[in-house]
DNA sequence: CGTGCGTGTTACTTCCGGTAACACCGAGTC
DNA sequence: GACTCGGTGTTACCGGAAGTAACACGCACG
């Protein structure tokens, strides 16, 4: 019954609610995950009680920002990951489209590593709670693939699962630490990483002059 | 002339500092990464300016905290790193002691991984700067082992980098996400990881009933 | 005796997240 | 046309945290 009548209001505050997370994102991005709802509701053109009523507190305001980057990102890596390609070719596109991301838009990639934080009053503190959705989400999607792709004999499900959740850690910190040094060009970081996955690391040789215990 | 003065001086403001730290330490512990001032000056019987006097700000502080965690972290890592066995047993024996160091005080490991953030005015927002100076610092330690003991042909500096950072990533994001949801022993975990850095993830055929391109 | 100097305190400023209370405005109703 | 009602907006405040004066005690050294 509210159904028909809803759609007016609704559109509505659903496009002011898209309207105040661009204006978030604008000022995300350019002051970083410390940004003020003051700073935020300014930009914006309004004051802040506004953003609490849209998005009740800081968190879900990030949450909800968070949300649209993390959306954007998995759709691109799910295309890179079901390419009809052999593996080791979608395992490089899948690195090399997360790593264009994220050196396309650092700070994009800054925060939604880091969104949450700083709230008082922080309850329980479960481990690994929070910490990055984005990873988790990453990590769990890379596993279902795993899972459905490969045959990894018994307990095979958990072992995509720890692959996943693995593999994404690698690809994060490599990541960041290429980002922050770049040390070689994309191509032979993606590269390097593929190799390792590969199972390099077991088949390399020791080095000659190596401490002989 | 001031080096067998300083030495009085020097010793007794080393123990307070210490002090400090093991008060700020249990507070930290207790409460979380978001332990105030006030509650780790009031558990170190004393009063705010003073621990902002020995520690600048509360980065200061939180810095001096993760660097003695993070170099006892580093001793034991090292330690299962240059044990004499072979190169499997050394890579399962380095997972199993990160592991075991994060299962025992998660809290510690929780305040390491997330220690600033919130300053405001942060300045430059240089991407990949703050992050996790312990990630990186066991990132650079691999690579530097792995650069050290291993032939890895030409580049081998660079690769030994990438693969040590990317190694640490996977052992970090699977660490937690373990450490969240306990879905398997530690063993269990160990042995997983260690294959998918032995090339089981290229070696395991395709599942029979896999979408058929 | 007094002059530093290290150690400590109280009391303050500033800023931020979050909230209460009030003000305006357009639509539907009698 | 007056009246209410829901949505949008505001100002003004609270509580708490970081960080900073400014002042006070104690102790060595001339």
């Amino acid at each position: 019954m509210d159904t028909t009548q809803r759609t007016d209001q609704q559109r509505s505050a659903d496009r002011r609610r898209r309207e105040l997370l661009e204006a978030a994102d604008r000022v995300v991005l350019r002051d970083g995950p410390g940004a003020s709802m003051n700073a935020i509701a300014a930009e914006a053109g309004i004051t802040k009680p506004i953003l609490y009523r849209h998005f009740g507190d800081k968190g879900g305001l990030y949450a909800a920002l968070a949300k649209r980057h993390t959306d954007a990102l998995l759709d691109s890596l799910r295309a890179a990951l079901d390419a009809p390609a052999d593996r080791r070719e979608r395992v490089e596109a899948t690195l090399d489209t997360y790593l264009s991301a994220i050196e396309a838009r650092p700070q994009v990639y800054r925060f939604l590593m880091h969104p949450a934080e700083g709230a008082p009053s922080e309850q329980g503190f479960d481990v690994g709670k929070h910490s990055a959705p984005l990873l988790r989400r990453m990590g769990e999607e890379l596993a279902q693939v795993i899972e459905e792709r490969l045959d990894l004999g018994p307990g095979s499900q958990q072992l995509a699962r720890v692959w996943g959740h693995g593999i994404v850690g690698m690809m994060h910190a490599a990541g960041d630490w290429w980002l922050g040094e770049r040390p070689c060009s994309r191509e032979e970081l993606v590269r390097s990483l593929a190799d390792l996955l590969w199972g390099r690391l077991a088949a390399a040789g020791d080095k000659v002059g190596s401490p002989g215990f």
